[in-house]
DNA sequence: CATACTGTAATAAAATATATTACAAATGTA
DNA sequence: TACATTTGTAATATATTTTATTACAGTATG
């Protein structure tokens, strides 16, 4: 899982939405994004399976948009590459006969369950061709 | 840098204030968190470092709450320990020869820097005895 | 003076992220 | 048809980051 999935599908998106009519190909992406094109394809797989791009295969081939990235928000990248947002958990389990450590992974869910509603609001209103618009 | 590192923080200051009499040990705290004592110590010192906590060593040492619970908040632990939330970037620079690449961590940058100031809102309404509390 | 702590550095181990290699399958084009 | 180019994907390797451990000097307590 790559650590800057939301920033690399987002670079990837809003070089596909510069050039709506050309298939782009991951080894140009990648050169964009500064990244191995094994990489960008993996990102462009999972856009695929959300219906975010299409692509070609073969000589010529590469990927385009398949939507209009003025339908398009970045709430809805987020969540197709980040799941949550939140400022994390310790890593193993607490210990369950601590009150503190038996509770605290919920509470601190729920106090990060809000902070994404917030975030979500934010995203929400902003689309890729907003983004996009500012380059 | 502990990736928990804001959880393990509030899970230790919410033990201490429980506590709020006692010096708890490191290894006491780290019984809570099922963490290294080593590394308990180390957000120690961060806490002490902004002097929301106490510590006194040798025999039956450890540490205490410096601060009033009432008037510590969460935004003010969440910048102690996370700098600043986001949606994170690409690892490598991307490359300065492209509109697109040359600009989007500047873009990100702002987006991520609006997402900061929803989360500090939230987080600034919730104080250490709040989040305590609800244990 | 023995014991139980903190503080901190150095090192090791584990986990995660990123890169590379490889190659089958698809497709355009000479 | 043969060739070049590209996706898709798996397997493996490398690098980076996190977390754990070990070690020990220094400090307070009883």
């Amino acid at each position: 899982m790559l650590s800057g999935k939301f920033a690399i599908t987002i670079h990837i998106l809003t070089l596909l939405n510069k050039f709506p009519n050309d298939y782009l190909s991951s080894e140009y992406i990648a050169g964009s994004i500064n990244l191995n094109p094994v990489l960008v394809r993996k990102e462009i797989a999972n856009l695929k399976a959300h219906n975010i791009v299409e692509s070609k295969e073969g000589k010529n081939g590469g990927t385009k948009l398949a939507v209009d990235s003025s339908k398009l928000t970045l709430k809805e990248i987020f969540e197709m590459t980040f799941e949550t947002i939140g400022l994390g958990y310790a890593k193993n389990q607490p210990n369950p006969d601590c009150p503190v450590g038996k509770n605290i992974n919920q509470h601190l869910a729920n106090l990060y369950a809000d902070m994404n509603e917030k975030v979500s609001a934010q995203l929400q209103g902003i689309s890729l061709e907003d983004f996009s618009n500012q380059f």
